[in-house]
DNA sequence: TTGAAAGCGTTACCAG
DNA sequence: CTGGTAACGCTTTCAA
């Protein structure tokens, strides 16, 4: 290979100069005489002189380069995330490492290992579900490494959460349920100690306690969510003495894979029985009926994660206190729900 | 932010020992005195000592660090191509930094050099499907610099080329489409430069030729291919004097929109109307009916490209000689197509 | 068997 | 206004 990329040492050669003065024309930073600084900034212009980021790297202790930790992208919702980073990043000369987890608590410590072995200048995470030790985290914290946590809610964590309300749209949805006429209403969720799943949970409680319906746990089904399991979970529910007329599920492939189910069963969506997902992925709308969900914020949430993670570098806000930004999800109603006006009969 | 990594010189002044009698005992190079080593090694693991990867950067002018240039991951054929490419960069100690183009050839261009930048050892590239200007590629094979191309065939550069047989897999839909009765089989499709989809039109046309069906260009439509457009797309589709008979589809997101145009015109699939897509993409078993398509090869593809590139850092292969290797795709059965068994009525 | 020094590319500091 | 030197962390070469 050959090399491709000009030094200082390269120009200050060509120009007869010293290194210590190229760098400072290119900088523009202390007195140099005009002629000179001139004479560099074609030269370096003219071989596209870039500075080195390793040799950088090495000197400031800066990589420009932030490491994210996520699950996995095989998902609308996590992929749109990791774009909405990259965005950010691309636009203030960061670079991107991204480490997948599968939500693997063992994964997940590895991948901060490794990032901190890249000398990454700050990590944004999706924190695995099945998380229930932080050390790998608590950890950076003490070290007062930038860290931002996203979509998984450690509430024991001093760091900067970008959060989405999901216990309030899981309480939306609900309510909407009932305002149309649900009263069985079953909910095929992750519980796992970080999943928003349990957030969902919630807000579901809250929902059903606030229209006095009683909690019925054998509408909970909370097996781990493979869209295979899931058909599982579908097919027990409709086993039930007296099956629910409502689903919610907490992603859309989920709330697809049991659209197929009902109907394989000759059950009418909604009329027989309402469907909900969460995400709004890019198919939901071509399904049928088209699936009612709630929109993620997605992508604002990867953008608001790295902005965060920017102004704890340049130290414009401090590093690792407990923040937490909340952003919005909105239900958007589409047709495997019955529709409002039924409440009115 | 706390001083965390353990250097060489941290590990000499404890010890009292020079740096390089540091460094020769960790790699077990050169001559040295057993109990040095062993004081050398002992304290370098209480320390977790592991070299600093910028320093070793500007030394070896390598950087574990591989660059891929991929359209986009809200899309499953190209995320799993993503962790097909972690994978194997995973298990052999290198990191990825991600460029994404939205295939466009501006981005791809900026992409390349923001990667050399990095000074990453090798770039695995998915080109731009309106790629018509290879400079930037062919910058890099005269540098000798090692270069993976995947899924889509510049077939003028000297580089190794991970592929799918498309030109098969459409012969071999057309092909069963026909056997099962189809004699109006439509095309949506990309047809850019790069695209895979031309690769598959031709596949189509060959099949034809070979059945002695007289291509009908108004069945090809090569709209660009948003999950929007290709509705409008289907519904000339169905405007045409004689309607097809099948529609094969760019990709299963496609397929799933065509699905919904025909079903809301009251056609029935595959009864009046069968429908192929490309990838099967997991929500693809979910569709009603079933969705025949056409597995890909993703993450083998991705596999495949990091373990050529690696041969090709390591030396073990000549760096961009012109190798392609052609991956099998396969065609799932499901229901969205005829059966066969209808052919011998 | 060990240490010193140069070099990778850069900046910062101090002399001149 | 300019140059030399040290430093970042490491390997390699040469001396001792």
């Amino acid at each position: 290979m050959k090399k491709s990329h000009a030094s200082l040492k390269d120009i200050a050669i060509e120009l007869n100069v010293s290194i210590s003065t190229v760098s400072r024309a290119l900088r523009n930073t202390g007195e140099i005489h005009p002629e000179t600084r001139k004479l560099v900034l074609e030269l370096a212009e003219k071989l596209h002189y870039k500075p080195n980021p390793l040799a950088m790297g090495l000197l400031k202790n800066k990589t420009q380069t932030i490491g994210v930790i996520i699950p996995e992208i095989e998902n609308y919702y996590f992929s749109n995330i990791l774009r909405g980073i990259d965005k950010v990043a691309d636009d203030n000369g960061y670079r991107i490492i991204t480490c997948y987890t599968n939500d693997s608590q063992i994964a997940e410590v590895r991948a901060v290992n490794d990032l901190l072995f890249s000398r990454v200048d700050g990590i944004i995470a999706c924190p695995a579900n099945e998380l229930t030790d932080y050390v790998h985290f608590q950890n950076l914290i003490d070290d007062e490494f930038p860290i931002v946590h996203v979509d998984r809610d450690c509430t024991d964590l001093a760091t900067t959460k970008i959060l989405t309300n999901n216990f309030t749209s899981a309480y939306t949805v609900v309510e909407y349920l009932i305002t149309t006429g649900c009263k069985r209403i079953a909910l095929i969720t992750n519980l796992e100690p970080l999943s928003v799943g349990r957030q969902r949970y919630e807000g579901y409680q809250e929902a059903l306690r606030k229209h006095r319906i009683p909690l019925d746990l054998q509408l909970i089904i909370h097996e781990n969510l493979g869209i295979g399991t899931s058909i599982e979970s579908a097919k027990n529910l409709l086993k039930l003495t007296t099956p629910p007329d409502a689903i919610i599920c907490n992603n859309d492939s989920v709330a697809m894979a049991t659209m197929k189910v009902l109907k394989d069963s000759g059950l009418r969506i909604p009329e027989d029985i309402s469907v909900v997902g969460f995400s709004d992925d890019p198919f939901s709308s071509f399904l049928e009926p088209a699936l009612t969900t709630v929109s993620l914020p997605a992508y604002l949430i990867g953008m608001k994660a790295m902005e965060a993670i920017l102004q704890m570098i340049d130290n414009k806000i401090s590093v690792n206190k407990d923040i937490r930004i909340v952003m919005d999800s909105a239900v958007v109603i589409r047709n495997s729900t019955k529709k409002l006006v039924s409440k009115t009969v």
